[in-house]
RNA sequence: GGGCGGAUAGCUCAGUUGGGAGAGCACAGCCCUUACAAGGCUGGGGUCACAGGUUCGAGCCCUGUUCCGCCUACCA
């Protein structure tokens, strides 16, 4: 007998060990079955989970357990990314505060130190996705510096550098004076700020006066070497080839033009800082200037800043500011709204910067990826994302992949000290082909991203040839937010496409982003985020899980709100009594019918009509689940199952059924059992995908037979799990709407749940033939002690009334209610029956209608029409009535 | 600057090809009916942001407007 209350915390670990013992999430190499995979967007090593991981895993592990049930090889590959930036300052920090630095450590031992810190915490989030029930084959767990993956992305360098699709050289590339590396674009944040544009005079050298410059950044000017204009620009048509010279450094520079220039814009005339800005660099090398680097990689101004070396950029900007207002160059200053670039891992400002850097000549492979995607090679989920997708990759820029840190993977090329030939090599070379053996290696590693962009098959053993790659890849769908589809999702397509030949997978759903429930951006510093560690703590994992499949509809983001997660804890526990009911009403070795015995000839005829409709329910509800899953539909499929669990099976069959279960007839009781058993471990199957713990739980725990040892490789159920029965659920309907009609009349007018009530229904024959039989379902669920049907029935003295179609509902209620409450009642019903009636009938008069409608839908209409000027009729019937009654 | 998404019940949201709007929670009334008060039954509640248009018919399609949110971008 299950316990009273449902209680978490006691059975997840024990069920999840029990899966693993098993090896349930074990993927075969080789199998006959179809295959479905998933590589899972490997989170940070040293991170923890976060909601937005427990969002992608729940929907990850729903998709998973429910191809594993329905019959495929599935794999899950989980496994962690090293996150070079993060993991590097996550480490530095930890060394700050023992006193230590990585640069007195030096390189070696600080990487060492990088990998104790993963051996501590680099399984802190793995063990929190196992805590979320995560059916990932944990045999295969992959981490981006595996030896294979290591591999894998040398063979990748080197093949695209062979190809000339990898390239180094000197450019303006995002820098970070923090975290003291170069970026891609990606990696840079956008945020828009009220700034402020000054406007510097500069002196011309062969004649009185001055060009005035608008910038956002003044201390650049240090750095200038020319200023440009536009060369259509009339106003500076004299002054093109003149010079001016710089304030405080008193350098001359050139006035050049170039079309670049937007004459509209502050006052035409642009100050040119080759080596601090990318747009000045293209114009620089168009007009040959001299590139002047007045910063460090720290952020400091450099000797060419004359008397502001050593400053600090801000300090400096400062310092230039009011200099050039004390010598009267500062001409005015107006306020600028702009973007500021700052890095997604520090937030620190980033300095367009000139060095030297490793790109990725990405064109090609983007024109490929964006095929991919067009030819359908490569569906993305919700549609819309594909725009922005095709946006990304057709303006994107080359791909700058090196990275001046330590923790990551180093670029595989080495220098020759003394013939400057470079080699580029999977294998440490020994010498060069001069015969040096004075050899150095890039001192850089690679962006994280670029071995993220192989996962899909680096993770299944490639450049080996494995029988994975050949099973597993391309994989089925890759689930993940659309933060990084960018980042990663667009890149793996690229490489895949490059690499393999293939896409890396068929399918990608974007889910949303999980925001607060006041719909603010969860973040630390905000204090608004969601431990989901908490939420299981407090509902347990099954009710956290379904809460987040039943929130992620497509194409919106989600406002977590807690209540929800407490609701459906209701609904887990909605399902735990409604086992401990059957386990009540069943013994051990109580015979239980299968569905092949149920619909078999000698049993069939003596379902009643709660079994068929039910089984016919369980069958309908099959097929739409299976569908909303297919189509990644996952709160449907959460809502179609709650609504089934809840309101169907519990609310409805199980109540028509108590009197077959408390009565003594075995052979009714065995089948009204059997039908529940049979439906309930449908349900529970269903349902495991979403809550694999409690439908494990309450199934192993039902005392029927079980078929297999284990929810998680049940047969998922199909249509073919109901018996469709279109018969039943009109039946079904027709006791529905009589029990509602009866209850409704009860809760309205204010009647003892405990008084048995007599009822009277006038209906057709038809109807009359289908109530019959079924009638004993209506007394017992409205409460009913006597009743009449036929087509003569009249209306009793002081009765109520309620209508449906093709019936009238008489309670007679003398010296229960007050007649005048009864006639309010109906008056109101009449009321809206009669809106609907006007609105229908003016649509039917309407000759377009009737003209252009399809007939179906006429039809439709018409039907509607009839029924309410029947209830019109008989809500006008009682009400006379009543009233008459009442003057007598 | 460009692009995308959203605006539907008090709250959070569904609404598949156009055929008079649904759920959960919240609220109100009645019930401790032997699975469940974390429950049952009943009920109230909406000009589907605004303005036009297409259509016999629009929450849904088209145009414009307002307000939110996001992505993206080298106007110094």
């Amino acid at each position: 007998m299950l316990d009273k209350r449902y209680n978490p915390k006691d059975i997840e670990k024990k069920w999840y060990d029990f899966w693993l013992e098993k090896g349930y999430f074990k993927a075969e190499a080789k199998s006959d079955k179809p295959s479905y995979c998933i590589v899972i967007p490997p989170p940070n090593v040293t991170g923890s989970l976060h909601i937005g991981h427990a969002l992608d895993i729940t929907l990850q592990d729903v998709l998973i357990r429910w191809k594993r049930m329905s019959g495929y090889n599935t794999l899950w590959l989980p496994g962690t990314d090293h996150a070079g930036i993060a993991t590097q300052n996550v480490v530095e920090k930890a060394l700050q505060s023992q006193g230590e630095d990585r640069h007195r450590l030096g390189r070696e031992k600080f990487i060492e130190r990088v990998w104790e810190w993963k051996k501590l915490y680099g399984g802190t989030i793995i063990n929190q996705l196992k805590s979320m029930g995560a059916s990932c084959d944990w045999s295969r767990e992959r981490f981006t510096l595996d030896e294979g993956l290591s591999k894998a992305v040398r063979e990748v360098f080197v093949r695209l550098y062979e190809e000339g699709l990898i390239y180094r050289g000197d450019y303006i590339i995002n820098w970070c004076p923090r975290c003291h590396t170069a970026l891609s674009d990606l990696e840079v944040e956008h945020e828009d700020v009220k700034g402020k544009l000054w406007y510097i005079k500069y002196k011309f050298t062969h004649k009185a006066g001055y060009i005035t410059v608008a910038t956002t950044r003044p201390e650049t000017y240090l750095g200038d070497t020319a200023v440009a204009v536009n060369p259509e620009d009339r106003r500076y048509k004299d002054i093109i080839g003149k010079t001016v010279k710089l304030p405080v450094l008193n350098r001359e520079v050139p006035v050049i033009a170039d079309e670049f220039v937007d004459s509209s814009f502050g006052t035409g005339a642009v100050k040119v800082t080759p080596a601090h800005d990318p747009n000045d660099f293209e114009i620089a090398r168009r007009h040959n200037l001299p590139f002047i680097k007045i910063m460090t990689g720290d952020g400091k101004m450099t000797e060419e800043a004359g008397p502001y070396r050593g400053q600090d950029r801000f300090v400096c900007r400062k310092n230039v500011l009011n200099d050039l207002e004390d010598l009267g160059h500062l001409e005015k200053v107006t306020d600028h709204d702009l973007a500021i670039g700052h890095c997604y891992r520090c937030k620190t400002v980033i300095e367009p910067y000139l060095s030297k850097q490793w790109f990725v000549k990405i064109k090609p492979l983007a024109e490929e990826a964006v095929k991919a995607v067009r030819d359908g090679n490569v569906k993305i989920i919700p549609t819309g994302w594909e725009n922005s997708y095709f946006d990304w990759m057709e303006n994107i820029k080359d791909w700058c992949i090196s990275r001046q840190i330590w923790w990551g993977h180093r670029i595989p090329v080495w220098y020759c000290k003394s013939c400057d030939e470079i080699i580029v090599s999977m294998e440490t070379p020994s010498a060069c082909k001069c015969g040096s053996s004075n050899l150095a290696q890039d001192e850089d590693v690679l962006d994280t991203w670029f071995s993220s962009a192989l996962w899909p098959f680096s993770t299944l053993g490639w450049p080996e040839d494995t029988d994975e790659l050949k099973t597993f890849y391309p994989t089925s769908v890759l689930i993940t937010g659309f933060d990084i589809l960018f980042f990663w999702v667009a890149r793996m397509i690229m490489m895949g496409l490059k690499l393999m030949n293939k896409q890396p997978f068929d399918h990608v759903y974007i889910h949303a982003l999980i925001r607060d429930a006041e719909g603010m951006k969860m973040s630390k510093s905000k204090g608004n985020v969601v431990d989901p560690l908490k939420m299981t703590d407090a509902y347990g994992t099954d009710a956290f899980r379904f809460t987040l499949a039943a929130y992620a509809a497509q194409g919106r983001d989600i406002k977590f709100n807690e209540k929800r997660v407490e609701g459906y804890g209701h609904f887990l526990n909605k399902i735990w009594n409604v086992a401990r009911f059957i386990s009540m009403n069943m013994k051990e070795g109580d015979r239980v019918l299968s569905l092949e015995e149920l619909r078999s000839g000698d049993v069939s005829g003596r379902l009643n009509l709660a079994e068929r409709w039910i089984l016919s329910r369980l069958s309908d509800i099959c097929s739409d689940v299976n569908k909303a899953l297919e189509e990644y539909r996952f709160n449907d499929a959460a809502g179609i199952l709650y609504q089934f669990m809840w309101h169907e099976l519990c609310d409805w069959y199980v109540e028509m059924i108590k009197p077959e279960l408390y009565g003594d007839n075995a052979d009714a009781k065995m089948v009204a059992l059997s039908a529940l058993v049979h439906v309930f471990e449908a349900a529970l199957s269903l349902l495991h995908p979403v809550m694999p713990f409690i439908t494990e739980e309450i199934w192993q725990q039902l005392p029927a037979k079980k078929d297999v040892e284990s929810l998680c490789v049940r047969k998922y159920p199909d249509a073919d799990t109901g018996i469709y029965d279109k018969d039943a659920e009109d039946k079904m309907s027709v006791i529905m709407n009589v029990v509602e009609g009866i209850r409704s009349i009860r809760g309205e007018l204010n009647i003892q749940p405990s008084l048995e009530l007599k009822v009277l229904i006038k209906t057709l024959d038809s109807v009359e033939d289908v109530l019959k039989p079924n009638i004993s379902y209506v007394m017992k669920l409205a409460r009913v002690q006597e009743i009449q049907i036929g087509s003569d029935i009249k209306l009793p003295k002081n009765s109520a009334t309620a209508i449906k179609p093709s019936m009238e509902i008489y309670v007679p209620l003398a010296g229960l209610i007050d007649v005048d409450v009864e006639i309010n009642r109906l008056k109101k019903d009449f009321a809206k029956t009669e809106k609907d009636l006007v609105f229908i009938n003016k649509k039917l008069m309407n000759e377009d209608f009737r003209s252009k409608a399809p007939k179906a839908v006429i039809d439709e209409n018409q039907t509607k029409c009839n029924e309410y000027k029947d209830k019109l009729q008989g809500i006008q019937d009682s009400i006379d009535k009543l009233k008459k009654w009442g003057k007598e």
